[in-house]
DNA sequence: ATGCCGCGTGGGAGCGGTCCCACGGGTCCT
DNA sequence: AGGACCCGTGGGACCGCTCCCACGCGGCAT
């Protein structure tokens, strides 16, 4: 129990109000929120009035005020569940937040980020989303049987994913194109002269994942080999997870001469691997890998790796989620970017 | 009595209210609220009720209701200058950003995320915060002459800096030892015999640039040493910074056997140049970085670095701007965390 | 002139909370 | 018995904005 109330409140100096502004410029209170929202039902005079009673006072709306009558907050929220945020390699997530960031702040709107730690915050989490009154949510990394985006929909809240959980996906979404960014990985392991060339995938259960192989294998055929079982090993996205892919492969498969690993911090266990087991990168087999993260230009050798436009992607979201927000129903559509192959030493 | 009930503004359902819990309660708004607000002043029977129908109607309270009239947002502004963004290794962003958000969750407060692009953007921060009305602002990578941090504590807006703008940093701020973590990777390399150790600084109008030189110097010092200037170049925290460091460092001094580095990418860079003059690491030349990145990690060999509790950093950042938050005036404190030497293979 | 139209416009009525004042009804003291 | 006090309580008055209705006024047709 407190002894006494603080007294003066705090120090903050009180904002100028609508009312403010509308008393300096000596009109209705309609007129001044109409100049500020940009009705064009305003005279000129009223309007250069307002215009200038706001710039002299320095007049900015209160965001709460107009949230509580508009039923907008004019905000969204960046879900990130948390394990996926280590998982990731990390330009993944900056460059998409660098995006998304972009794309929000040419329409005024906040972004507001939300790490998931654990499954009962991830539970509470929709319902908790509905009734912060967040105007959309976008979300990375989902997982194929994640229910969450599935909440979202019931509870009517616009939604973007980052990637998609599977084939027919409901919701709206951005991914890069990985099949295709697998291909060209592989076509230029063909081009190379390759012709025994494994693929070290992510988790299957990962949209990306089965994509990047679908893409292997679209190569392969394309160029009228045969796609070999022993030849796919599956892997977690992990360097220890790389490491274990490419022994395995290495035993099912000694003469293997490259490598497609789904992602660059696989590629990178595959190339110690490949050391340890006396093969030199790219002489005895060349290794590409996915991402183009930063491991990528520092490992030894500097890794070949499939690019993926994430500043777009992360800007492709954010338009497809105002989109949304601004009419529902619009119809929830998929966006695919295409991605692009960097070619390094590694292969 | 309205004439008719709104024309179903939007598809929104709509949630319940304050009132609605008091009308199925049976009891006034007054208690409905103070219960939320855990006063003491309720009986039990009133509680309860409250307590029942909250649950009932699955209530939450309106943020937007409340901040109204409280002119508290319960969000606080995370500010990143671009720039930085990509400078920084990006375990130190995603680190401290994991360890803000778990401060913050715990007090019901909401993470806004603010990338500024450019100076102009930058330039209107400050007013654009504070109008805004987030009840504080953690600010990510000063520099030196950075003046938002002065804007912001003129206009009364509780700040707390990642790092500090210099010695008198009147801002609350949260910093790792960089000193201490310098001394610690310059003690190791006394230890393991090398006697003639160069340093790479970064920009050296950084706080941690000056703070990581002189903690260099100490070691030396205290080590009977003497400190010599011709041993120490300054890099810009970038690979290609450290490349032309260290040239000009071999060009120096040939005969040096060790050099600490302000970066794990500037040391990535150190380790380049010296594969290229045909010296081995560790066995020419020792080489040790900073800030535990992933690349330490990756690079060859695997880098020693020293390691930021970057985490507890984030979390120390929330508690402190709450503490700012609840009772301003609190007195701005700067908190220094404890560094960890990672020893692998490069020293 | 008289009516009608349409454009700007002012301002009342909320949005959903918190704050605080006034009030009923017990307890305890005089 | 009457007064002082305390406790839990209801509800009015906002917080700063948008929405929308009604109104004044000039121009045009009647």
């Amino acid at each position: 129990m407190r002894p006494a109330d603080p007294p003066a409140r705090n120090a903050d100096v009180r904002r100028p109000t609508l009312n403010a502004v509308a008393a300096l410029a000596g009109v209705g209170r309609g007129t001044v929120s109409r100049v500020i929202n940009g009705s064009p039902k305003v005279s000129d005079r009223s309007r250069a009035a307002v215009q200038r009673a706001i710039d002299e006072l320095g007049y900015i709306p209160n965001r709460a005020a107009r949230s509580l009558v508009t039923q907008r907050t004019d905000s969204v929220a960046l879900v990130v569940p948390e394990a996926q945020n280590r998982l990731f390699s990390e330009p993944y997530f900056s460059g998409i937040i660098r995006g998304v960031s972009a794309g929000l702040a040419g329409a005024g709107m906040q972004l507001l980020l939300v790490l998931v730690r654990d499954e009962k915050e991830y539970a509470r989490l929709a319902t908790y989303l509905s009734a912060q009154r967040v105007d959309g949510v976008l979300m990375m990394a989902v997982h194929s049987d994640d229910t969450l985006p599935d909440r979202l929909e019931e509870l009517a809240v616009p939604t973007v994913l980052a990637g998609r959980r599977g084939d027919g996906e409901p919701l709206g979404h951005v991914r890069a194109d990985n099949g295709g960014g697998a291909r060209s990985a592989v076509e230029h392991l063909l081009a190379g002269g390759r012709r025994t060339i494994g693929t070290i995938t992510g988790p299957l259960d990962m949209d990306v994942a089965q994509a990047r192989l679908e893409g292997y294998r679209e190569a392969l055929e394309k160029a009228g080999l045969e796609v070999q079982d022993d030849l796919i090993v599956q892997g977690d996205f992990t360097e220890d997870g790389g490491r274990w892919a490419m022994r395995e492969l290495l035993r099912r498969r000694p003469e293997v001469d490259a490598v497609f690993a789904a992602s660059d911090v696989t590629a990178s266990g595959a190339v110690l691997e490949l050391r340890a087991s006396g093969r030199r990168v790219p002489d005895d087999v060349a290794v590409i890998g996915f991402d183009d993260s930063i491991v990528a230009r520092h490992i030894d050798p500097p890794l070949t790796s499939v690019r993926q436009p994430l500043e777009e992607m992360g800007r492709t979201m954010a338009r497809l989620l105002l989109d949304e927000i601004e009419q529902r129903g619009a119809g929830h559509r998929g966006v695919v970017l295409p991605t692009e192959l960097v070619v390094r030493e590694s292969a």
